[in-house]
DNA sequence: CATGAATGAGAATTCATTCAT
DNA sequence: AATGAATGAATTCTCATTCAT
């Protein structure tokens, strides 16, 4: 019978939003971002129309917030305090931190790369803080393969993302309509190891 | 002034058929296929919208055409009469031919997968012959791994699809804000064909 | 600490309703009527959507109240007792007590003119007591014209409104671009009064 | 049978254009700008909702090229050339000029002052060629006042537009409900031109 | 008394497609 | 073959109002 406290109402709001995002997501993989309405969001969401933008402003607020979201898991992951100079150790850190996100988040993953390739979703990665930050880590990754006596630096660069993200490529392809062999998945990240770590 | 004749007719459709398909590939690769509008398709290719409805049926018509298109090229360069056994030297070869294909044509390609990686796009694929002719030459690419002794053929399935696909990825993200450098590409093509050839 | 008394919370009441009233003028005279919404207007007078709710029927009530409100301002300036005809003084408290109305509380009043020269906002005057108020005031003011030998006692009525609602809608658009003269609208008011109690 | 040429178009488009901001002015007026809708407008002009987008790019150009209309109309009545000074003559001529305006396109008139005077409009005013043509009149408006020998000119600018704008919205309050006396208004016309040309 | 999440009807706007000429 | 005006369904978005707490 007592009026919600403050708190009580930012928690609403915050579970609420993060279902949103998490249908939205979903919806923009599946559909296309362009090609989702809204009326479908509200509908798989359960809430109406207008409550979401109770919560975001626009249909394209809500793709920066999901963008910003992953963006921030991403950072999370990575720790982007790295200013120093990759060891080998750390190298194999990094690889296995990314397959274990896939390993235990494939489908968030999965759904968060199929929107990042999609056209006109490049535009709200620019002011993202987390293209800066990669960026650092690119320059750390080069030095890497300059420091450890590789004989082509920028061919490893190409070769190592072109790794990491066409299998990204694969992962799509196959979802959702077979899952992709765990155990393929773990020798695939062993050969990448072995490749950068020898 | 001598009044056209049957054959110049249908050489006019066909060159304004390929420049809509043209401009259409262009729009959908930026815009997305469910964004891009049929008014600025219009404009852009310089004719009416009631023509472009004297070409294709509807946008979906255009974008199975585009396709369409796409995939008979990839089948022309190809050959897909293989029915045997992959050689070496034919390894060397489909690889040199996709990467002279990318050189050649690189915007086209580009535009090509941005399309391709659409959401709603992997339908059309379905009943494309082209998808049957892929499965067998998947198969073939398998066989080749384990004839030639390499020690997880699945593996460097894996490993080699992702090197091609992840490539495009790395294309596509450069474009159009700078040029892949050509050299650069001559090394990984040549890395690809001593890793598979050797 | 002791409990408010019945007479406080009635007193309470009151003031927040004025408030909200306040407020809702500026927005309905700035954004119009149609356009100001509650959401905004909830938030300018720093309560919730829900609270406005428990002081106003509708949004439709609160424009009524307002319109209410700034009538019977209106019938408390001019006493409205009068039965008789009027007299040159009398004319020139009149003019005298819209002038320092204006002087004294010129916001107000810009904003209610704005709001009164609203389509949509007549239809709530039809049924206001004031209307008839009016009427009968004007029936007096033609028989002053009359009485004072004015020569075409119609057209003074069209003149004097005239400059009178002329003079709101010069008021209206100098606001809140920049202040009228003090010194300009005394004159003007002298002017006025010399013209209809010579 | 043979398609139409770009001066059939051309000319449809026109009086479509006209005919659409036409409906609009008589609904912006009066239902207001902001709670007159799109439905209703393309209803009452017997067009589809689609089609008003054809022609104007918003609600607000519509509300703009409506206004540019009624101004390039009140530019073309007042022949902005007039530089040097002015003389009695013209004077008398300028204030006949309004009355002949409303009188033979009362209804219009009527309409487009309604609209101007509603918030939210002024701002389409900023920028229009119009005002600053405005000013330059007032100045040689003022200049006239103090020619003439008029021992407040200040004074007689308020009063002149009071009494012009005021009759304005005496229009407005009587339209639709009953038709101003047209013998009235000219007794009002002739009484403006005494009084500042004699 | 007070909050703001939630609703839903309706507004503005877009766009594939049709069709008279 | 060619045009672009016109349609209408669907889409994004707004907002007065309700209601559980």
């Amino acid at each position: 019978m007592s009026p919600r406290t403050p708190e009580q109402f930012e928690e609403m709001r915050e579970s609420r939003r993060l279902q949103i995002m998490g249908t939205a997501l979903k919806l923009f993989a599946l559909e296309g971002y362009g090609h989702a309405s809204i009326s479908r969001l509200a509908s798989e969401a359960g809430i109406s129309k207008g409550l979401m933008y109770n919560y975001f402003e626009s249909k394209e607020a809500l793709l920066g917030a999901i963008i910003e979201h992953g963006m921030s898991q991403i950072m999370d992951l990575f720790d982007p305090d790295h200013d120093g100079v990759l060891k080998a150790e750390e190298m194999e850190g990094f690889i296995r931190t990314i397959f274990d996100a896939v390993r235990n988040h494939q489908e968030y993953w999965i759904l968060f790369i199929s929107v990042l390739l999609q056209p006109n979703v490049k535009e709200h990665l620019i002011d993202n803080p987390m293209v800066l930050s990669m960026q650092k880590f690119m320059a750390m990754l080069l030095q890497y393969f300059e420091n450890r006596g590789f004989e082509d630096p920028a061919l490893e660069m190409i070769t190592f993302s072109a790794m990491i993200e066409g299998f990204g490529v694969l992962l799509i392809y196959a979802y959702p309509i077979y899952d992709f062999p765990e155990e393929l998945m773990t020798r695939y990240e062993n050969r990448i190891i072995e490749m950068y770590t020898r």
